[in-house]
DNA sequence: CCCGCTTCTGACAACGTTGTCCAGGCTCTA
DNA sequence: TAGAGCCTGGACAACGTTGTCAGAAGCGGG
C-alpha cells in the first residue's frame, strides 16, 4: 500500500544514462569537482561535491555543517562559500540512517478534519517542535486495518515515537515495535491487549456528572445517543449514563438509548424516535460533538423544549438559544500530556506504562438546565 | 533548531558498550547469526539478520520483502519464517537513501487547530495516501521565519513535495529546492517573488459579492474588520470590499475599516467602535472566521440589529438567531486540488506553474439580509 | 556425456552521511 | 634543536537497503 516504488514515476531529468550501469553520463571534463557533482535527488549536491569545490576533505564539510570544532575560520569560510554556491542542504535521510534516530514522531488519529483533533494535534506538534522533532500525521478514519497500516508505515520510517488514537482494539501487532524501542502513547482510548501508556479523559465521570445534572433538574426520562460501544470512549460514556440513572434509582427503558449512531441522518432518526411515542424523553445526553450538533438541529425544529447536555464542547455553543450545556474535555491538554510522556519515554525518564485520566468540566449554558416539559 | 543530535538523549538499553569503539558488546557465541543480530535502532533486526537466520543471502531477503520474482516458494517460506520470528520490518530510511524518493510530502500551514485547516489537511492527506505517500505536517503560526525553518527542515528530509500555506511574502529561499526538483504548490495565498503553482479562493470576488449583497439590502455604511493586509487573502478581501463600495458610489469612511485585528479583544474593540459614534455602521463584513465569531458575540449583546456577512463558513451558523450569512470557501477542494497538482508535478505531467482560483459561494442565512436599522 | 540455456541465488558496490583514527604540521619547552 | 603535545584535516568504514552482475544448479537436446 504505502510503497515508494509503485507510487509515482520518478521524473527523468533528461540526463543521459549509461545503459549498462545505469549511471548518469556526464561530459568528462577531467575535473574531479565536475564528476562529483553528478548525484541523485534531482542532482542535489552532496557533501562530496561541496568538499571538491572547497578543496577540502569530506569530513571537514561535515564538521562545518554540524558546527563541530576543529576547523580554522579560513577553511570554514571556504566551505560555507561552496555550500552557498551549490545550494547544498544536508540530506537528513542519510543522517538518520547513520545516527539511528529520525527526530520525528508519528500521530495517528481518527480524522484530522474533526474539530476535536485540531487542537490535539497542534498540541502534539508544539511539544514535538520543542523537542526538535517533526510530526508525521495520518487519519485512520476509524478503520482498525487502516490504523495498523499507518502505524506500521510509520514504524518502517523509524519514527522515534508514536502517538496513537486507536481505532482498533487489538494492538498486539505493535509488540515487536515496542520491544524494538519505539516510544508509544495512546490517547483518548486505551490500547488493546498490550501494556502501554495511555492518556484519556474521564469519560465515565463526565458522563455520569452530565446525566446527574439532568436528573438534578428534575428529569427522569433521559435519552442517550452515542457511538458504537466497541469504541472505548462511547462505552465509558454509556456506562456513566447508566451509573447516574442507577444511582437515582431510575430504570432505563430500551427506547431511550441509541448506540452506534453517528451519521446525521440516523442520529436524526434516533432523536425523533425518543421524542415521539407515549412516554417521550424530556432530556437527551449526546455522546459526542457530531451527535450533539445534529440533535441541536432536531431540537430547534421542535416546539416542546427538551433539555440537552452534550459530551465535547462545540464552538458557538454559548450563542445558541438556549446555550448548549456540555461536558468539555481539554483536547489540547490531552495531546500535550501524551506528547510529553512520549519524550519522557525517549529520554529514558519514564519507564513503566501508566494510565492517566484527565478530568472533564461541565459547562452550564442553559440547555441542560431546562426543566422537564411533559 | 530542528536537529536530531541535540534533541533528546538516546535511550541506553543497558547493552554493554566497548569504550574504545562504541560498538555493542555481545557475548560471543561464535555463531554468525548471533553476531549479526547486534545492530542499532534499539537492536532492530536487519535483512542481514534475517538472511543469517534463514540461511540465505541478503539479496534474497530483499527479494522476498519486495515481492520480486525469482525466489522458490521453499526459500521464500524460510525467509518469511525468519522475518516473523525476528519481528523484522524493513527500514525505509535506508530504502529512501538508496532509491532517492521518500514517498512523503510536507504540509506547512498556519495553525492545525484552526477549523479552516482541518478539512484542508485531511484532503491533502487523502490524496497523499492515494499516491502512496505519507504526510509531514507543521504549523507556521503565521511567522515567516518559522515557515522557512519548517520548509527547509522538510527539504532536508527530502520530502518529494511541499504544500505550503505561506506566512511570509518572500520565498526566494526555496529557489535551490525548486531547482533540485522539490515539487511545490502554494495554497490559499500566492508565493512571494518566485514562480510557483498556487491554488487559491477567489477572495476578491467573494468579498465583493458579500458587500454588494449588503448594499443590495439597503446598507450604505458598511464596516470591514480583517487581518493584516500583509496577508494576501486579507488584502484581496479588503480590495473586494472597496470595489463593491466604489461600484455603488459609496465613499468609505476611515472609521469603517479595521485592519490587522484578529484577537478577540481587539476585534471586540473595533466592532464597538464602528457601532458607536454619530453615524454608526449598519452592517459589518468580517474578513475571516475568527473575526466573524467574535463579531457575532458582540452583536448578540446589542439591541440594535446590525447586518453581518462573514468570510469563511462557521459551524452551526445556521442555528444562530439570525443565521449567519457567509461567503464560504471550500477548504477541502482547495487542499485536494493543490495536492493533486503536486503529484502531477511529480509524475512529470505538469510543467509550467499556474494560478488556480476557486470560486466562493454566498450562503444566505438571515444576518446578511437584515435591513439597515438607523 | 557435454554443451547451452534457464532459473535461482548471493557477492558486491553504492546511496550520503557521521564516527574513528591517524598523519602531518605547528607550537612550546627543555 | 629535538621531542612532546596539540591542532587541523582527511581516509576509511559503517549505517541498512537495493541494483548489477556473475556463478551455481538443474535440465533437455544433440
Amino acid at each position: 500500500m504505502l510503497d515508494a516504488t509503485s507510487s509515482y514515476k520518478i521524473m527523468d531529468r533528461h540526463i543521459p544514462v549509461d545503459d549498462r550501469t545505469g549511471r548518469r553520463i556526464v561530459p568528462d571534463t577531467h575535473s574531479r569537482a565536475d564528476r562529483l557533482a553528478t548525484t541523485r535527488y534531482g542532482n542535489r549536491p552532496t557533501m562530496k561535491d561541496v568538499a571538491a569545490r572547497a578543496g577540502v576533505g569530506l569530513k571537514t564539510v561535515s564538521r562545518v555543517v554540524n558546527g563541530e570544532p576543529g576547523v580554522t575560520p579560513e577553511t570554514e569560510h571556504r566551505v560555507r562559500e561552496a555550500i552557498e554556491a551549490l545550494g547544498f542542504r544536508r540530506n537528513d535521510s542519510a543522517r538518520v540512517l547513520r545516527k539511528g534516530r529520525t527526530a520525528s514522531i508519528g500521530l495517528v488519529l481518527e480524522d484530522l478534519a474533526d474539530p476535536f483533533y485540531g487542537p490535539l494535534s497542534r498540541a502534539v506538534e508544539e511539544v514535538a517542535r520543542a523537542n526538535g522533532a517533526l510530526l508525521i500525521n495520518g487519519s485512520s478514519a476509524e478503520d482498525p486495518e487502516r490504523e495498523q497500516e499507518l502505524v506500521l508505515a510509520l514504524c518502517a520510517r523509524r519514527v522515534d515515537g508514536l502517538v496513537v488514537i486507536p481505532a482498533g482494539d487489538d494492538h498486539r501487532y505493535l509488540e515487536p515495535e515496542l520491544k524494538a524501542g519505539v516510544a508509544t502513547v495512546f490517547v483518548d482510548r486505551p490500547a488493546g491487549r498490550i501494556d502501554a501508556d495511555v492518556v484519556l479523559s474521564d469519560n465515565f465521570g463526565g458522563a455520569r456528572d452530565a446525566v446527574a445534572h439532568l436528573i438534578a433538574h428534575g428529569h427522569r426520562r433521559i435519552g442517550f445517543i452515542g457511538d458504537m460501544p466497541r469504541i472505548h470512549t462511547a462505552a465509558e460514556r454509556l456506562r456513566g449514563y447508566r451509573a447516574a440513572m442507577e444511582d437515582a434509582g431510575i430504570e432505563v427503558a430500551d427506547a431511550w438509548t441509541s448506540l452506534g449512531v453517528t451519521d446525521p441522518v440516523r442520529v436524526r432518526g434516533a432523536a425523533e424516535g425518543m421524542l415521539a411515542g407515549p412516554s417521550p424523553v424530556t432530556a437527551i445526553f449526546t455522546g459526542n460533538n457530531r451527535v450533539t450538533v445534529t440533535v441541536v438541529r432536531v431540537l430547534a425544529e421542535h416546539t416542546r423544549r427538551v433539555a440537552l447536555v452534550g459530551f465535547d464542547d462545540i464552538e458557538l455553543a454559548d450563542l445558541l438559544q438556549p446555550g448548549v450545556t456540555v461536558v468539555a474535555q481539554d483536547a489540547a491538554t490531552l495531546g500535550r500530556t501524551a506528547a510529553e510522556r512520549l519524550f519522557r519515554q525517549l529520554d529514558g525518564t519514564l519507564l513503566t506504562p501508566e494510565r492517566i485520566e484527565l478530568p472533564t468540566r461541565l459547562i452550564t449554558r442553559g440547555s441542560g438546565e431546562l426543566p422537564p416539559a411533559d
